[in-house]
DNA sequence: CAAAAAACTTGAAGTACTTCAAGAAATGGA
DNA sequence: TCCATTTCTTGAAGTACTTCAAGTTTTTTG
């Protein structure tokens, strides 16, 4: 818990009783490597901090193979959001890729904190504003760079992230098959 | 500046000192059709509201083709939302497609505006919920569903919005070129 | 530590799209 | 209302990817 109150107050300051509060309304709990946080089809009434670890958005495609849309590492957020915010199923799933520690928030008690703590409603204006941005700028690589530009791209910016996650994970991020991802790397393109 | 007032009182509730405020911290503009609002390059100092018309957001590729990667019509923001956040070099820029009213609120105003008014903090915190939420869905439309599936889909929940804006615009913002998009319709695919 | 499972690679064949070029149709401005 | 501009269409050729299938390597687990 001490790492996910040590990200709030990066970015707004809270006093003692305010912490308080924000930590009765939260649950933390350890995932194991695999587990499912969220199933497809479930209510999306909770979203997801990583204090440790890390998870990915899962989709899956009418022919059964999963797409990872979305990866979530330290001191990022994630979940279903538009489910969340209508407090209606889910589309997408929730995953651990690593043994992780999760701070789970659901949506009452995300109301209930933005209602009482005006920082904290400060706290995500940014938190989605930032998200607005950086899914602009990725529709923009998916949209002008090739695959392998896309990929460059990404080790450039996360080079240590590429190490984490199985690379088939990487290659459905990127919009395109493992297979291909995999002659990239190799050259053989 | 009605629209734009009673676009926000329809999720807070304003006291008249309150919208005077907000009435004194934007400001409302006519566009002519084609009229750029803001340039790629430019330092992105403000978003964009749409009291009336429609708003393009249009990213340059290498080759000099403009890709249009979203639309906004009435009460819609648009803008580049990382620089704004940022306030660095926008990558985007905007276009009026059609005579608009636009409501523009710069990075200095709009910081002043959700201190002074916490329901305005709340407001585009929802707002930018909102949007973190309906990327995802559009990432899922363009991994999941072929160019004819897209262009039904957008068919059927935007079907008016269709007729409103050229045709090449809706391809390059379903990620597909115009002849593919021009062929599809004539069901030559 | 061995066996099983998961992840990665490779090549061959296929396909959903793009690009180019040119003409036709629609729209807009003086 | 007419001319210029913008938008849409069409076909032919090309390409950046995908899919499949099989084998190899790496990682996980009892």
């Amino acid at each position: 818990m001490e790492e996910f109150v040590a990200h709030i107050l990066k970015f707004v300051l809270l006093n003692n009783e305010e912490i308080m509060f924000l930590k009765d309304m939260v649950s933390e709990q350890e995932f194991a490597k695999k587990e499912i946080l969220l199933a497809q089809n479930e209510k999306a009434d909770r979203i997801f901090f990583v204090s440790k670890g890390c998870l990915r958005l899962i989709l899956l495609s009418e022919k059964g193979t999963e797409i990872t849309t979305q990866f979530a590492i330290e001191n990022w957020w994630l979940g279903d959001m538009l489910a969340f915010y209508n407090e209606t199923e889910a589309v997408f799933s929730v995953q651990a890729l690593e043994k992780s520690k999760v701070v789970t928030v659901t949506k009452k008690n995300l109301d209930e904190l933005v209602s009482k703590i005006p920082q904290l409603e400060r706290y995500f204006r940014m938190c989605f504003q930032k998200t607005a941005g950086a899914d602009q700028r990725r529709i923009r690589y998916l949209f002008t760079m090739s695959a392998e530009e896309r990929f460059n791209n990404m080790n450039t910016m996360f080079p240590h992230f590429i190490q984490r996650v199985p690379q088939y994970m990487i290659a459905s991020y990127l919009g395109l098959s493992a297979e291909f991802l995999s002659k990239i790397r190799a050259g053989k393109v």
